[in-house]
Parts: structure tokens; C-alpha cells; sequence
DNA sequence: CTGATTGCAAATGCTTTGCACGCCA
DNA sequence: TGGCGTGCAAAGCATTTGCAATCAG
């Protein structure tokens, strides 16, 4: 995974006559080395943690690269951040519900889903290009039972706690 | 409308002991004189452009409060923009489509879509709870006969353009 | 009267940018 | 060598907040 990511990276910069940078290699590395949505802040810690090297600046620069190399997504998870899912390169539609419990972020497809909006978008006169479903949902199991895997797993790993709407 | 709404205001008010202003009831009024999406700088023009003063903290602190609410809710158009929908309290459930060579918002619903959505939500574990969805499209029309209506009354009408994702 | 509300300006927080230096092709 | 890339600090922008004056109930 990480070399195939980092050829299409690039290809990419080759592409726009941009050029290969050790940031941008390392940047890229840390991002796919995991499946987790982050935030700008949250990569700056896994690169710090790491310890490379790479400003504040660099790592938007960077960002942005990568969002037009269309490697990478911005989500809106129903937060005021700013949050960038990876996972569109081995999954290029897929939608997001947000526990409002935990916080936990759930990925999920479903073809019946996409053929209705498509359906849909075309009754109206258009043609669909791009979507964005978020789904935003208690758990069942937490009313039920008063207990909820994934809320516990959230404070064990200190996941993303439960989003703060300001 | 515009009576009803603002008795909704100050039910809300009341309830949480707060105070009836001038301001909220102007706020209020110009925003549900229309059925536009807007933005704060959108909103701080037409109430500016009606003679009525109003800070910015002022309209600020007056959205958060009708969101609060629940009378308008903030929506996600693709842009880096926040906007308003003020119509959620005559239409409850309803979804947007951006035509990405206009910019133009249509708002529609489906009972299909909601159940479906429902249902995978279910099948996850969860209870939905709140749903966003986006689709962006172009329009067929234009692409069809090199022509697209919408476009046109969006140069007419200085509608809100294309969207710069900056 | 008392505490909520307002307006102003200052503060915040995230993101972008100008510039001088360094490094890839 | 030419210019793209980087880091730093400053600038930008949208939004929030502290404070003193004002206003609603």
C-alpha cells in the first residue's frame, strides 16, 4: 500500500512539473499508515511522534496537494474541523455515520443507496458527480443495555471523543 | 409566516428566560422574509440594505440562537462557506443538490431515500438521529444543448455563483 | 431594579502567504 | 542553474468574547 501510494504521489507531482520532496514522501507515508480520518492537528502529532519534520505550512501545502491529486477527501463528520478520510483511494464511494454517542466513525456502501440518489438526481435534470451522505445516529446497543462497545473502545484508545458542536 | 415565526422566537425565548429584543424580531423577520439559504455577510447586507442596525456579534449570537432553536439549520453547500437554510420548519426533511455549473441549490425529498436510510442505519446498530446529505451535479441541459436555464437567472439575479473550493 | 442584551474592539483559531534560503531535476 | 519547496513569522478571515453601557421585564 504505502509504495503504490507514494508512486501515485508521484505520478502525480510529476504530472504538474512539481518536484519529489522528502516532506511530501514522509507526509504521505504517515497519512496511509493507517485507515483513521484525521484532522490537520492530528497528523502534525503523528508526524511530530514520528519525528519528522514538517511545518505547519508544508503540512496544508501538502493537504492541498494531496486533495488535488484526489488521494485524499475532506469530510464534514458534523464538527467545525476540518477532517480528511484516506480511505477513498481503495473505496471511492462510500458514506460516513457519526455515533453521537462516541464519536466513532462508521464507513458504509450500499449500491441500492447509489442507484436511488442517482435516480433521483436525474428526475430532477441533472447528473450526479459527487455526494456526501453523513448519517448521524445514536446506538442501539448503549440504550438497550446501557453499555456501548464502542464508546468504551473510544475512551480505551481516546479516539475522538463525542463531537463538540461548539 | 413572518408572525408565526416570530412567535416561535419568543416561545423559545421565554422557555429559557431569556429576553424579546429588537433585534432578534428584525433578525427574524428579514431572514424568514425569504426562503434563501444565506450567509452571515448575505444576511448582515439585507439587514443593512433595510436601514436596520445590527452588529455583527449581534446577528452572530441571534443564528446560534435560532439554531438552537431549531429554526434554522446550518447546512454544508460544498463551499468554505457556513450557510443558513431557513426552510427546515416548513420542510423538515429535505436534502440539497448543488448544480456545480450554476451554483443553483434545489431541495428535495424522497420517502424512499429516508427509508433506506433508516434501514442501513439499523442494519449498523445504530438509530438514526439526523441525516445530511449533498449530492453535486451538472446540469443535463447544458451539456445537452450548451444551455442551462439556471445559469442564466444566476447571472441575472446575481444568485450565489459557481462555488470556489478556494 | 436586576440581569439579559448590545456594540465595540480585542482576542481567537485555523489557514494562507510573503520572503529568504535551500534543494531537486 | 532555475525555480520549486520549505520554514518562519506575519497576515487574513470568520467567529467569539470581555466589558461597559443599555434595555427588557
Amino acid at each position: 500500500m504505502n509504495e503504490l501510494v507514494k508512486e501515485r504521489l508521484n505520478e502525480y507531482v510529476a504530472s504538474q512539473g512539481l518536484r519529489q520532496t522528502n516532506q511530501r514522501n514522509e507526509i504521505v507515508s504517515v497519512i496511509y499508515s493507517e485507515t483513521e480520518h484525521f484532522t490537520v492537528e492530528d497528523l502534525f502529532d503523528r508526524l511530530r511522534g514520528q519525528g519528522i519534520k514538517a511545518s505547519r505550512a508544508t503540512v496544508y501545502r501538502t493537504l492541498k496537494l494531496l486533495v488535488e491529486a484526489e488521494m485524499l477527501v475532506e469530510i464534514d463528520l458534523g464538527d467545525d474541523l476540518t477532517t480528511y478520510d484516506p480511505n477513498f483511494m481503495e473505496n471511492p464511494v462510500h458514506n460516513h455515520l457519526v455515533c453521537i454517542d462516541c464519536g466513532k466513525v462508521t464507513e458504509f456502501e450500499d449500491s441500492h443507496l447509489e442507484t436511488l440518489n442517482d435516480c433521483l438526481t436525474r428526475r430532477l435534470g441533472f447528473r450526479a458527480v459527487k455526494k456526501s451522505l453523513r448519517i448521524e445516529a445514536c446506538c442501539e446497543k448503549l440504550r438497550a443495555s446501557g453499555s456501548c462497545p464502542n464508546l468504551i473502545a473510544a475512551r480505551l484508545n481516546k479516539k475522538r471523543l463525542p463531537n463538540r458542536k461548539k
